[in-house]
DNA sequence: CCCACACCTGCAAGGTTCTGCAGACTTGAA
DNA sequence: TTCAAGTCTGCAGAACCTTGCAGGTGTGGG
């Protein structure tokens, strides 16, 4: 059984968890700290409850990890460094269809690598 | 409508893209240069339909180039960083449930890090 | 030269399996 | 009891794999 074969389907695995769009906005909202699931569900404009199933796997894989305060559960990345190599995929994303609005990801970009939160976009 | 939200989904595109084990394996296989479709096939051990199939996709999406030559279809990666990118996703490969077999992680990111091509695993 | 055949690749249809979403239910804390 | 968070279920939609077939290209016999 080669190795890659093993590797490969772990890293599908990985990569599947984090393909939807839902979960890699989540995880760009905990890029500078911890949250509690409510705060991230009013950041994105989602309902909690598709938070938290959307945080159950995540947390499965060791994505995130959690801490509890009373009733609320904190959130953060255990691999803070996950957040900047998704924004490095940007450089892969075909920009064929995009006349002129490349400048879209260009903008996000900004967003995602700014050390302060953004209020509006 | 957010820029967020519109990047977002065209990230998730992407990584759904890449979620499946051939076709990261075929990613890695072009990492060196362009193969025919007859060469990955034999090189990952599937019949060439499905190399096809998953070829498409990947072509619409920009990730790999095809040049014809004769009756061969000779692929090759649009961006061959895309690559070492994929790699840099182990750091984040939970390794929770492989007590001491982290070691395959460490002998694919070897396999594939190297510059010659391997024959054996 | 011409034509039939073999090879390589892409496309389509089918059946199966997986994923995401919404709603209801359960648990735990205040 | 009230509220927040997690879990479970059913359904609709998408992805995946197999099989069969069509288009295009060289190759060799006549």
């Amino acid at each position: 059984m080669p190795s890659r074969m093993i590797v490969s389907r772990e890293l599908a695995d990985l990569l599947r968890l984090l393909a939807h769009p839902d979960r890699l906005r989540l995880i760009e909202e905990l890029r500078l700290g911890e949250q509690d699931v409510s705060s991230i569900a009013a950041a994105l404009d989602l309902p909690a409850t598709r938070i938290s199933q959307h945080l159950a796997p995540l947390r499965a894989h060791r994505i995130v990890e959690d801490r509890r305060e009373g009733r609320n559960h904190f959130y953060r990345l255990t691999h803070p460094g996950i957040a900047a190599w998704i924004v490095e995929a940007l450089d892969f994303v075909d920009v064929r269809n995009r006349f002129g609005e490349g400048s879209h990801i260009d903008h996000v970009r900004e967003l995602w690598t700014a050390d302060a939160p953004e209020t509006s976009s």
